[in-house]
DNA sequence: CATCCGTGGGG
DNA sequence: TCCCCAAGGAT
């Protein structure tokens, strides 16, 4: 890999004038006003997330936490209720824990080192990168999907791009080549601008508008469909759920997830393993010494994780008053109306489909 | 190094 | 419909 050195110094120039030359086509709200919150809070929204999805969520979180300050004493529900829909989760948990360690070791103001940035709860080599490049002008490369896909390309690089070690051995063939100042930010938002618009990661690349085109040996070799290379992942695991939508009146019973694992603490609708049957819905009523009014099964849905499929099957259940002092049932669920379903609990897209079978 | 951790768009 | 995958990080 190291034979292509010479190749890594030439993208730099055309690809920094590409850049700047068309950069306003892509307007993104994090690109006017480049703070160090703002480029620190943009990252990591947009970790594993498409840019049209990201904008909404980044206005909101604003709105809400204009400020380290105000994120740091962010209540945890308002925060997650601002992260609702957008996925991988501790990432609004790791924001707020790292605004704290901002205001305590900091006094308030983003550290701009590599190092100092890794330490921080969520970010890793490539967001540390990316924000002391683009807010603080360093020389260093931020890898991610779309340099190791632009890059393959361009040297036809047949190494699983998975593996971290490829990523260590991208970042050392363009670090020494790295500008400093305004620049190292730009360089590294032109590769993902370039691997958004034209060197897509689906479908035939825009070669033919690419100021890399004549030095891109995927390009040469018309072989740009061969990279980059990834190891094939991992068959996802496949699990029944049974969704029960238990209504006392306009309320609706919400149970609490757990603080680890999937889709930790946010509110889920109670839910078993399994495909339950009306007579297992019974058996479960009884269990829980609830009485049912009326009892309507729901259509089967999917829901489809980064690593497990819910194949999910609901049932809505109308409960009598005593649905309410039921031992078992007052300890695990709170009782939410549709107003505080909508604006105030944090209920992901896994059973968020469900909300619409409400009255 | 492998596994876990969401969601929605596009081919 | 199915599969890939997008500005990754933590454990």
């Amino acid at each position: 890999m190291t034979g292509h050195a010479d190749t890594i110094g030439e993208i730099i120039s055309p690809l920094l004038t590409w850049y700047k030359g068309q950069a306003q086509t892509r307007q993104l709200p994090w690109r006017e006003e480049p703070t160090p919150y703002h480029t620190w809070l943009s990252e990591i929204m947009l970790q594993q997330t498409r840019a049209t999805a990201v904008i909404p969520y980044y206005h909101r979180f604003l709105a809400a936490f204009p400020d380290i300050a105000a994120l740091a004493a962010a209540d945890d529900e308002v925060l997650m209720k601002c992260w609702q829909g957008l996925g991988y989760y501790s990432r609004a948990r790791n924001l707020k824990k790292a605004a704290q360690v901002i205001m305590k070791e900091y006094q308030g103001e983003l550290p701009s080192t590599q190092k100092q940035l890794m330490a921080l709860p969520g970010i890793g080599r490539y967001t540390a990168n990316a924000i002391a490049s683009i807010a603080f002008g360093l020389p260093l490369p931020a890898v991610d999907g779309n340099i190791l896909r632009v890059i393959a390309r361009v040297i036809t690089c047949r190494d699983d791009i998975m593996a971290a070690r490829t990523r260590t051995a991208f970042e050392q063939l363009l670090l020494p080549h790295y500008p400093t100042g305004k620049d190292a930010g730009a360089l590294n938002q032109a590769f993902m601008d370039l691997g958004a618009t034209i060197c897509l990661p689906h479908g035939a690349p825009h070669c033919s508008r690419c100021p890399l085109a004549s030095l891109c040996l995927a390009n040469e070799t018309e072989t740009q469909q061969e990279f980059p290379q990834k190891a094939t992942a991992k068959a996802r695991k496949v699990e029944d759920r049974t969704i029960l939508l238990l209504q006392q009146g306009s309320c609706i019973a919400l149970h609490k997830r757990p603080n680890r694992g999937l889709l930790a603490g946010l509110w889920e609708f109670p839910n078993l393993t399994g495909q339950l049957d009306l007579s297992n819905v019974k058996d479960y009523l009884r269990k829980h010494q609830l009485t049912a009014v009326k009892i309507e099964k729901l259509p089967a849905a999917k829901h489809i994780f980064s690593h497990v499929t819910w194949q999910l099957t609901g049932w809505k259940i109308q409960l009598d008053t005593a649905g309410l002092t039921a031992a078992e049932a007052r300890d695990q669920f709170i009782w939410a109306t549709p107003e505080e379903i909508a604006g105030k609990y944090s209920i992901p897209a896994a059973f968020a489909h469900y909300i619409s079978y409400i009255k």
